[in-house]
Parts: structure tokens; C-alpha cells; sequence
DNA sequence: TATATACCCTCCAGCATCTGGAAGGTTGCA
DNA sequence: TGCAACCTTCCAGATGCTGGAGGGTATATA
């Protein structure tokens, strides 16, 4: 099978396939005399759980780390449960994170909606609420409300 | 002002400062007789506005847009409305792809559980499932359901 | 045989946003 | 004189690909 039906059969595209074999996410692919790179079954396999693990957002540090347990023998499943878990906590943590920017986007639209639109200089347009202020940079410059 | 107070002043590192500078988001420093960066407090104010909008998470693409507006004596504020609004819209299908996510880790790790540890070759461990399948590539084996 | 096309190959560069570190100059103070 | 605490530039790395240049190969058709 050449790369583009394992392309195809994966969900990976063909430029993908080769830059995991480079950084050693895959093995080196056999070759056909012609130079070209030669799949069989087992490889649509390892690439689909590449292509899986990749959809629940795991960064190929830690598919690397279960593929590298699967070639020894090892059965990485407790150490996926652990990955699965651990995922899904900082999904979480990153919602939270996302509804909080919502919010402050929301309300700096709002009360931008209210300031004149032309006030380049001045301090009434909704250009000078976006701006950290104080030492910790952290915080909406809510001196309006 | 040196870079360093500069820096504290906005919240932003003088590494990312210096970054900032090189990629021309903010103009070339003045320089003190002996090299170092000379700031005043218009370079404070601008960097705030820099930082308040990356904490929106901005990209510097964007930000660099309002600032050019600012340097013309245009007033910025009606692209920055519209930026808002874009940019709350991004976070709201971010914030659902994300909690699709989260279901499907949960769900995994649930299914997960009720299996054995140690099927490395087998099919009835998580890592299965954690496969993409078919030609899309691009849903959960849901086979055991 | 010539050509068209659809594959395949390698290597290099770029995206976005910094961050770390090396190697070295400057300032201020004990 | 020595040392800390600044500052400078430049290079490399992180993440996960993607695009393109420049070139070889395979197959079918004219």
C-alpha cells in the first residue's frame, strides 16, 4: 500500500504520515525498489490510534509514550486511563478559562457600545477599557462602570 | 525608563518587549548613549492597550491593525467593536468543541474502565477504542456500545 | 515515441508567540 | 578590584503540521 491510501484508509494526510516517521512517531516505512514508501495492515492500525488519540487532543508526546509501551509488550491501557483522566480535567480547567474571556468580552462590548466611536486620543472609547493597568497587568480597566 | 521597568509597568517580559520591537508591533526604542532601550510613558500606555488585548487573545495580527489605526489618527474603536464581537463568537465554538471533547473523554474513560489492563493485542482495552475507523477518520469507535 | 497525469521523493521554510541561553558590554557600589 | 545586576545581540527550540521547490517514477493515451 503507498502512503496515500494509508493517507486515505487513516485520516492522516500523506505529508502528515511522513513528518511522524521523521520524528520517529513511526518507524522508518519499508520501501519499494522504486524509493517508495510501502504500508501494510498493521500500519493503517498504529495510525489510526495516532489519528484517535490526536482527535482527543493529545499532544504526540504522550501517543509517542503509549505506541513506545505497545512495542514492548507492554499494555499501555492503565496509562491511557491515566492520560484520558488527566485530559479531561484541563479540558475543564480550559472551559472555565474560555467562559471567563467570554464574559469579559462580552461586558467590554457592551460598554463599548456606549463610548463614541472617534475618541482617538481621549480616554472615552472602548480602545482605552482594553489596557491592563497597575503592576500585575492582569485586569480589565474597569474604571467606567 | 529602562526596559525592565517598562516591563513591570505593563506586565509584559522585556523579552517579549524586545520581540514585540523586532516584529514591528511596537517602533524602534530611542537608545540611551550606551545602547540600552529608552522608554517613556506613552510606550507604557501603548503596551498596556498590547497586553489588555492579548488577554483577550488577540493575535498580534489584529493588534497590530488597531495600532496602525491609532499611528494614522484614525480612530480605532469601531474595528476594535467589531473585533469584540468576532472574537466572542470564536470563544463560544471553541467553548462547545471543547465540551464535545470533555464528553467523549468522559465517555471513554467510563467504557474504559469496564475493561481489562492488560489486552495489548486484543481488542477489548480502551486503547481500542481510542481509534479512529473508516474512511472520515474522524469519529469514536463506539463498537462496544 | 512523446506527452500528460498522477503518483512519489527530499529538503527547506513558515506559521504563532514567545522563551531560554550563550556570549558579552555597562553601571554602581563596597 | 570584584561582583551583582542590569543591558545588548543572536541563535535555537517549542508545537504540529503545511506549502512549495525541484526532481524522479508509473501508467495510459495519442
Amino acid at each position: 500500500m503507498q502512503i496515500n491510501e494509508l493517507a486515505k484508509r487513516s485520516g492522516v494526510s500523506a505529508k502528515t504520515i511522513r513528518y511522524y516517521e521523521e520524528i520517529e512517531l513511526l518507524p522508518p516505512a519499508r520501501r519499494k525498489p522504486n524509493g517508495y514508501r510501502d504500508y501494510v495492515e498493521a500500519d493503517v492500525e498504529r495510525l489510526r490510534l495516532v489519528a484517535g488519540a490526536r482527535r482527543l487532543d493529545f499532544p504526540l508526546s504522550d501517543i509517542k509514550e503509549i505506541l513506545d509501551l505497545r512495542d514492548r509488550n507492554i499494555p499501555p491501557c492503565s496509562v491511557m486511563l491515566d492520560l484520558l483522566e488527566r485530559k479531561a480535567e484541563e479540558i475543564a480547567d480550559r472551559i472555565l478559562e474560555l467562559e471567563q474571556l467570554q464574559h469579559d468580552l462580552e461586558e467590554l462590548y457592551a460598554k463599548g457600545k456606549t463610548f463614541p466611536l472617534d475618541d482617538v486620543e481621549g480616554k472615552n472609547c472602548v480602545c482605552h477599557l482594553v489596557t491592563t493597568h497597575g503592576e500585575t497587568g492582569v485586569s480589565i480597566n474597569h474604571s467606567f462602570e
